[in-house]
DNA sequence: CAGCGTGTTAAACACGCGTTTCAATCAAGT
DNA sequence: ACTTGATTGAAACGCGTGTTTAACACGCTG
């Protein structure tokens, strides 16, 4: 019967401790289980709190779901901001900018795996809460990349064509992390880290790109053209 | 206590009636609704055969997962066979004939869709039953992709590069199914059509293959070039 | 101190799930 | 026609789930 949002507990920081570990919690084990088989009970053991606790906060398990999401997104969202670039800044620059800041994000390195597995479930099955993700996060990131392959082509692409580029750039960096098992399973063992580290695959994808536009030479016997465009301390 | 297996059933096919359409039911909720989502009840109800059934043929519902999945993937597999080559194929006709079986398979068309998204909730979350699903199916698929492209730029990519490029072509047909919903929230209405249409995405993707392998032009000005590498009637 | 709101706890509830049971039915074999 | 085994039918069983309840502990206010 009690009402609790979430500007209540934002004036309170001591309390707000408990709904942060349900959040937490909850978003590991929804990643990791799927909604359906992550259990309340489950969650709320991790998160050290009273069966209770997630109505309390919550109301209920959807409710939770939901709020885990946002949560995720939101604290990704500000751990990887996107590069500040200048009047000059070539746009081959910028799109290995934007690869590697897409890549970095989306395999996340150094941060809990969770967060991207869960919003890659609702990518596979978007539910009505997440809509709005996707019109607050992931368009304004994918209206940036058109414009920065627009500026790259100097328009002799249509807009029809340029989002086509852009869907080939974004799929090929979604490919290792949704199908990341599978990749796992196809290549070599030994081959599995550089698949799976930053720095190659981005200039693998920028390059493919490049050269699929004609703004450098093909990739074959071009390995390390585009080093140019690459920042050497990444931050 | 009695035990049924496939082999006896081939011997009777007015028994084998209704195991097929619990297959058939179960993989549509399977693939709608995910595992746990999908109950038992509802796929026997969608069959229309009695609530033990489904224990009476596969035992129990995780075995009827699995068979269902493999049943998925039997029909799927025989149905989109990939296109006879002979000796003088050249190896950009194979590309395109490769990315358009793909994508084809991925997209579709004028077959049931929830087929492949049974496959797709593997590929997301792969379970035990259908790793062998990978070896037997993807790995081979994946091997010929790789010998085109290494025919195409006949042997001045290592290997690692080489699956570095069919990785990245998979993965630019991947995400129109996997991220269907979120494709069609991001580009125009009007436009959905053309990026969830074969012969376009696919003429795409080999041309951005070719022309980023140097094997043809760039992209920017070439929208008709790669039409000399497809079929026009396709079956 | 009494009153009250906030947060927490343990127990219980109602429901839907996968699974089992067992009798009824059907199609041959002898 | 009777027997036998395979198949189907309806009902029930446990069990785990999400959710609710009511009692309790604490801190603050008048």
């Amino acid at each position: 019967m009690v009402v609790v949002d979430s500007s209540v507990c934002a004036e309170k920081p001591a309390a707000a401790e408990p709904r942060e570990r349900i959040l937490s919690a909850a978003g590991q084990e929804f990643a990791e289980r799927g909604y359906e088989a992550a259990t309340v009970r489950d969650i709320c053991l991790a998160a050290g709190v009273n069966l209770a606790a997630v109505n309390y906060y919550f109301g209920d398990k959807q409710r939770l779901y939901i709020e885990s999401v946002k949560h995720a997104h939101e604290q990704r969202a500000g751990q990887v901001p996107l590069p500040e670039w200048t009047a000059g800044t070539p746009p081959q620059r910028k799109l290995r900018d934007f690869v590697g800041n897409l890549l970095e994000r989306m395999l996340g390195f150094g941060q809990p795996p969770w967060q991207v597995r869960l919003m890659m479930r609702e990518v596979l099955h978007p539910t009505d809460a997440c809509r709005e993700l996707v019109e607050d996060y992931v368009r304004p990131r994918f209206t940036l990349l058109v414009s920065i392959l627009d500026e790259l082509v100097d328009g002799r692409l249509s807009q029809t064509e340029l989002r086509r580029v852009a869907l080939s750039i974004i799929g090929q960096c979604f490919v290792y992390r949704a199908a990341g098992d599978v990749v796992a399973m196809l290549v070599p063992r030994e081959e599995l880290e550089s698949h799976h580290s930053l720095a190659p695959l981005a200039d693998h994808v920028t390059g493919y790109a490049l050269a699929a536009l004609g703004e450098a030479g093909p990739l074959v016997g071009a390995h390390q053209r585009i080093h140019q465009f690459r920042e050497e301390a990444s931050p």
